[in-house]
DNA sequence: GAAACAAATGTTATATTATAACATAATTTA
DNA sequence: TAAATTATGTTATAATATAACATTTGTTTC
């Protein structure tokens, strides 16, 4: 599955792209809300809330779901991260802001996640809605399976 | 959104279709689980796991969180229920044993979800996955909006 | 700059969803 | 019928998430 070449400098770029967006559209992304989307790109794989707060007490003892389930709301609310529904789990944002839908290649071997998107796809389902008389809100298209690397 | 117009004959008639397949594949369709998938046919709106185990407490008031979940990964793992992923809620399937993949439109008003299947989405997720050379196990697609009839 | 307000975070408690592990009962197979 | 398998019963607890209220921090208005 392809991820990055250069981890440090991916989670940098996010990170930056994110600042900026918060600049432009004044959101507030206080320390504990950069830090916590700093612990979620850690890796290319999915994040448990649970295990997100363990991290987060590394650095702020007092932390409690709350701190980390608040802090994820902000963060999926406002594009920068997804909840992944079939897992329960979380993971960053690759195109912070450039994107409405999307959906998830999730391999179950290596637990890496691949963020794609796909003209396609959004023309068929919206076409599919509309047949319908449906008003989306919310798609979530998660397909889980083995990536490419794994097969073998 | 279009459910049934006869709801006992349409739960009857699903009963009896999951009946037939159950014999047909050797199934061990139980009295445990035949009542559940009863209890889950009551409505075209989703189930809770724990409303369930209510429900099935008055006419088994020994069932335990177990005997819910046991059952619902029975007629999950044989197509007679999906689980709704974005609301960890449950429904039964509308047409069981004729297809793989479906998607559904959920209605945050009545909440009552329709279940779809459409050649045109299947190939398209299709295609997109076999671009990226990813081995598809699952396909999780869900659409959560507000149905025709809860526009007006 | 102080008062008033709003937004974010802290804190306690608890709700909701789900499973592990082992015991017993029922069914099937040898 | 004994042995093995499958289903169910039972206890306990793990994992995920939110409600409700207190405090702090930041922003706006005077």
């Amino acid at each position: 599955m392809s991820t990055c070449k250069d981890h440090k400098t991916c989670v940098n770029d996010t990170l930056k792209k994110v600042e900026t967006i918060c600049k432009q559209k004044e959101l507030k992304l206080t320390k504990l809300r950069h830090r916590v989307l700093k612990l979620i790109w850690k890796s290319h794989s999915y994040v448990k809330a649970y295990d997100l707060l363990e991290e987060l007490k590394k650095i702020d003892p007092a932390a409690k779901p709350p701190t980390i389930y608040r802090t994820l709301d902000f963060l999926i609310e406002n594009g920068f991260i997804h909840k992944i529904q079939s897992l329960n789990a979380y993971i960053g944002c690759a195109h912070p802001n450039e994107h409405k839908e999307c959906y998830f290649l999730i391999c179950k071997k290596c637990q890496n996640i691949e963020e794609c998107c796909s003209e396609k796809i959004d023309k068929v389902v919206t076409s599919t809605i509309v047949k319908n008389n449906f008003k989306p809100n919310q798609v979530t298209l998660e397909i889980s399976g083995v990536c490419q690397e794994c097969i073998n």
